[in-house]
DNA sequence: GTCCGTGATGAATGCGATTGCAGCACGGTT
DNA sequence: AACCGTGCTGCAATCGCATTCATCACGGAC
């Protein structure tokens, strides 16, 4: 069996009780005391039981991770970075993938938050009700990459990402843009179409942006939206993440079009295959590590306001080699 | 506060064992008052107390699963398949990201392990020794490709694939194809260099088989090698995984040499960026997906035999546009 | 010398669910 | 009528730990 902290007790000559100080509250133990229950803690090999522990303090420490897909690089480059802060911090992490259902996704909030500290609740896909609903919990809930009215939030400045994006295409000398939107209902995708509204038109002149709708955020959506792009005569494509940006890549060279000398093409997010493929792809680069630290850092200790925290990280256009300017 | 089976029992007029009995071992209760405590019980909205549950059972509902890089590829498909056989099992993840660090591996799983109904270590970086501490407890452990002596693992029939892969160079009409291989230390990478060992070379006439050493599992690893392989005289190359192959593509077409035209590149693990590329890539398909399933089903009821459980799945090569015959 | 404050310690309690054991009612057997 | 087996049910103990409260020793102040 395992040592349990009696038998530490009774190996140092002390109670159990005087042991459980030794190892958790160091100042209410003689200095002799605590390091004799330390060393003998250690020597035995002694662990708390998080059980045992979480049954009296109602803490478990286990954070709750829910997100889309554990495959999307989006979601596993925040889920590596939320694991590591939250180790750091003392907490294990129980993730859960929600499959990109809302469903299954409140589900799980419910299921598995429950015996958590808290729960972040990545993109989801839910509505604004059903947000609310899972929140009606005490348990601590982070929103990660989206927003809602009276909840706690960590997300990028979408806003800013194609601001950037469609600056530096004006620069090279772009004035038909096209932009290939993210699925229907997508908070991150209302947010950048706000981006790419008449401020932003107003400053850069002679720019025209073009609406190809919306599209799944994967490859195929991006095949799909390529066809769009060209028919209505952009010189350039910014795409809502870069799988689908890669989807553009791929059916623009299959039709004959180059990129970046005939038309350029820009991704969102700079995951790991951006700079896998060729051309190597020009994208805004969202600080997915620092997302999932911050995200920690906020759920554990909250900042003692009133209203919940709601923070934004700056993005940072990467430029590589699918963006040029656009033929004479 | 939450619901507890005490509130449950009380609501439904018995004491709290027979609440709790009509819950969990339904048998033991009358029909009718079975049945009345469920009703109650979900009106109440009653849930379990895990840790309460894990005190007096020893048992946690949680799985823990080591991967050394969540943000690879393969090990994201395995833990999402994970993920979704344990809940399915009515099981949590609780999963730790090693980062690629053996020492860091031995420690989560004993931190965390120690704490879980067993422990799926997948691919681990350490070495047999380290392995068989760690397995000392006699918390259940499952190696996920990789195999060791007194421990039950599932792996891929990683021999096989290398067979497979060459077998279909060789009757394109390859004769010399080199292996650029994975780091040093990999269980993986020795048993596809046993592939291509007598045996294979025995059976296809005329092909020779040059090794290009060891490299990094990731694309610069992949660059590297490329230029090996065209010293070594190579018409076809097989990299140890995907990520390595997409570094030769890309280091080949600088070299202005053309894929599948004039050198065909074959990889391995069937990574969804397989397909994102230009020439898609022809690669030796692990069922990654079986594989986390498989390592569920068998980590919560292994088979009552002596010998720990040793599953290998077979693998499939799946050709695309990467292969042709060698210029002539 | 007595009293009180201080700091260190241990005994006892409880967190919420499970489970061995005893008790109870009931129907059938001798 | 006495007895026994069967089927349910409840009491109470238990898991490992944190924490409250009482106790105790010690030293300084009066």
């Amino acid at each position: 069996m395992a040592v349990t902290l009696r038998d530490v007790a009774r190996a140092a000559g002390v109670s159990p009780a005087t042991a459980s100080r030794a190892l958790s509250a160091p100042d209410l133990v003689a200095p002799e005391r605590r390091e004799l229950v330390r060393r003998v803690a250690r020597e035995l090999g002694y662990r708390p039981n998080r059980a045992a522990r979480e049954l009296i303090t109602g803490r478990s420490g286990h954070l709750c991770l829910v997100v889309p897909d554990l495959e999307n690089p989006f979601f596993a480059a925040v889920a590596k970075a939320v694991q590591a802060r939250a180790r750091a911090a003392g907490h294990a992490v129980v993730v859960a993938d929600a499959e990109e259902d809302p469903l299954l996704e409140a589900e799980l909030v419910g299921h598995l938050g429950a015996q958590a500290d808290g729960v972040l609740l990545c993109s989801p896909r839910m509505s604004p009700d059903d947000l609310a609903d899972v929140a009606a919990d005490d348990r601590p809930l982070l929103l990660v990459n989206r927003e809602a009215a009276g909840l706690p939030s960590v997300v990028i400045d979408n806003r800013d990402g194609v601001r950037q994006a469609v600056r530096h295409l004006h620069a090279l000398g772009h004035r038909r843009v096209a932009y290939a939107g993210g699925p229907p209902g997508s908070w991150s995708d209302a947010r950048r179409r706000e981006g790419l509204g008449g401020e932003l038109t107003d400053a850069l002149p002679g720019l025209e942006v073009v609406d190809l709708g919306a599209h799944a955020p994967v490859f195929a959506g991006g095949v799909a939206a390529a066809d769009l792009a060209l028919a209505a005569g952009a010189t350039a494509v910014l795409a809502h993440n870069d799988l689908m940006a890669l989807g553009l890549l791929d059916r623009l060279r299959t039709r004959g079009v180059r990129v970046p000398d005939d038309v350029s093409v820009v991704g969102f997010d700079d995951a790991p295959v951006a700079t896998l493929v060729t051309p190597a792809l020009t994208t805004v680069a969202a600080p997915l590590a620092r997302l999932g630290r911050t995200a920690v850092d906020l759920l554990l200790d909250p900042p003692r306001t009133d209203e919940p925290a709601r923070v934004a990280l700056p993005v940072e256009l990467v430029v590589r080699a699918s963006t040029a300017p656009p033929p004479a």
